[in-house]
DNA sequence: TTGAAAGCGCTAACAG
DNA sequence: CTGTTAGCGCTTTCAA
């Protein structure tokens, strides 16, 4: 039961060669005949030799691991921002390490130096929302290891091997608006969370934006902020029903609450969308299974997964000579126009 | 823009020690003066100093890591487990490296290499569905790395450092058929998937029984065998308001097809649950969405990451030595009464 | 309490 | 085309 693992030395030893010509020829160098290649392929095979990656990774310097650091792995959005990764990253022959920040600075930190530990060759995070400063990311920084943020970043963090991949809130909050006005809509409501967070500030700006756009009006009583659950929406789109002028439309900006309405709505007896058309955001799952279907914003949440990937690579091609880092990717919204906001 | 990182060999140099030293106090090795310790943390914390693990593990013949090999992570379940295995590893000190399989055995292949170069210390796997041969676990068998198949198993394959994870569907199944029977049900449908997945025939079977052990009669009418999503499930509903008794009860082998079913349920101005009580299997988010609110079986799919990973923690303790495998684990199902199915 | 020395398995000059 | 040599950074005897 002793079990050591075949090694390059072994295959040496049994085939009468060296152990460089064995590397070379397991890594189909050029000058190695193809008689010895084979004999050595064969052999690993028969002793189901497997190269130790640790002690090849020591030795070049180069791990051939990326991290991820993600606040949690649940809900619709991160395991399909890290599904895009592993599926990126295996594609481009990376190895790929997980951990997890629980949404706490503190195991954000511990988690970067565990990846930096590994010697991860780059780095791709999704901040905590507790996250409040750089001291750890400093140190990625220093190594000059290739960082990139993606959906949450740290803006005021830059440095020529930092960058990042966002969304592009406000372009797909200003095209749900503008399908609501062209459909008729004159009386908008917004579901919004909390304006201290980026993509809530950037929807509703671009709700206020396309309205104004549009000549309409900005109308306080149809604004609401929240949380964005299913109650709270159910309970926000109740208050809208008992104003004189009740909405024609609703954009929120999740698409939970978008369904807390749509039960309102439809408990009212009123109709979707023809007395009121709404649309969500972010094209979770359940959108498509609601009666009528929920119109909401698909985020391509897998697509920022691989930009993050493809975007790294490029960093660790052009190595730290070149200078400015790569710019930021915004990805493009893309609006599902479905049952619950297409009148006609 | 050097930037070669420091090493044990750098602190030992610049504090006149020499690298055993450094090693010690860095792990806080008993026979180091607390005075050195305390010089060495200091200056190591003042250049950043980070561990090399991959000499470290080179060395120690231990890396410190598990590998994770999921058909996907996508949906609802598998998220949910690599989220529930990826925080007690952390728990338990691992790192964590991740691989997909598409679904494909020969990528399966190809990943189990990938983990066993990397040097993992054990192997989570939930295999492919299209695998049918164990070559590539062999040698995962014959380094005699720990493997811990989750949910799904492959039964032939025995080894005294192989073990897994599973559901109990066949009670889960045979608890939600209970449960329609004490609410009345007479006439209770089955959506199944194809029998030849193991999940499928356990849930089957446990309806059959259960039916059997309360003395109600079987009919194959009630029985729909189909891919479960949403639109079969609906499809097959039609079909069952279609029969001259139509059934007061649908146990639902997944919770889309489900969802599908309540629709057309509704769609008939049929009342859920008084006319036709409906259940779901999986807990999956969207089911507490739904008008009325869907009973489902909750498989505490978080559980079986965490559950895997332990299992995984005794097998590295216990060593090769100890022969017999750990018992494999098997997971109780909750059965989540909601509306749905509530009758009173 | 500390140091010297060896080596984990691999690769990459440099020689032949 | 193949071999020799050295060393990646760390840990661990063994010796002082």
């Amino acid at each position: 039961m002793a079990n050591r693992r075949a090694s390059i030395t072994d295959l040496a030893k049994t085939l009468g060669l060296s152990p460089s010509t064995i590397s070379r020829a397991l890594s189909n160098h050029d000058d190695v005949s193809e008689a010895t290649k084979l004999r050595v392929r064969q052999l690993a095979d028969e002793l189901h030799y497997k190269p130790n990656q640790l002690a090849a990774g020591l030795r070049r310097g180069r791990s051939n691991t990326v991290g991820i650091l993600v606040p949690h792995i649940t809900g619709d959005f991160f395991p399909k921002v890290v599904h895009g990764i592993a599926t990126e990253a295996a594609k481009l022959g990376f190895n790929v390490m997980i951990c997890q920040s629980n949404e706490d600075v503190r195991q954000e930190q511990l988690n970067i130096d565990l990846l930096l530990n590994a010697q991860v060759e780059g780095i791709l995070v999704s901040v905590a929302n507790t996250t409040d400063n750089f001291r750890h990311f400093e140190d990625v920084r220093q190594q000059n290891i290739p960082l990139v943020f993606f959906d949450r970043v740290m803006e005021d963090f830059q440095g020529s091997n930092v960058s990042s991949v966002v969304f592009d809130d406000y372009q797909g909050a200003y095209q749900v608006v503008s399908h609501l006005i062209e459909q008729g809509c004159t009386r908008i409501a917004h579901f919004s969370g909390p304006l201290h967070l980026n993509i809530n500030k950037y929807r509703h700006q671009a709700y206020l934006d396309a309205l104004t756009a549009h000549g309409l009006p900005i109308d306080d009583d149809l604004m609401a902020f929240f949380e964005l659950n299913q109650k709270n929406g159910a309970h926000a789109m109740r208050q809208l029903l008992k104003l004189r002028q009740r909405p024609d439309g609703v954009f929120s900006s999740n698409d939970l609450s978008a369904v807390g309405a749509l039960q309102v709505v439809k408990a009212h007896r009123l109709r979707v969308p023809q007395d009121v058309a709404i649309v969500g955001f972010s094209n979770e799952m359940f959108t498509s299974l609601t009666e009528p279907m929920l119109s909401t914003v698909d985020q391509r949440s897998e697509q920022m997964g691989k930009a993050a990937v493809q975007l790294l690579q490029k960093m660790l091609k052009s190595g730290p000579k070149s200078q400015g880092p790569p710019k930021p990717i915004v990805l493009k919204p893309k609006l599902l126009i479905r049952e619950s906001s297409q009148r006609r």
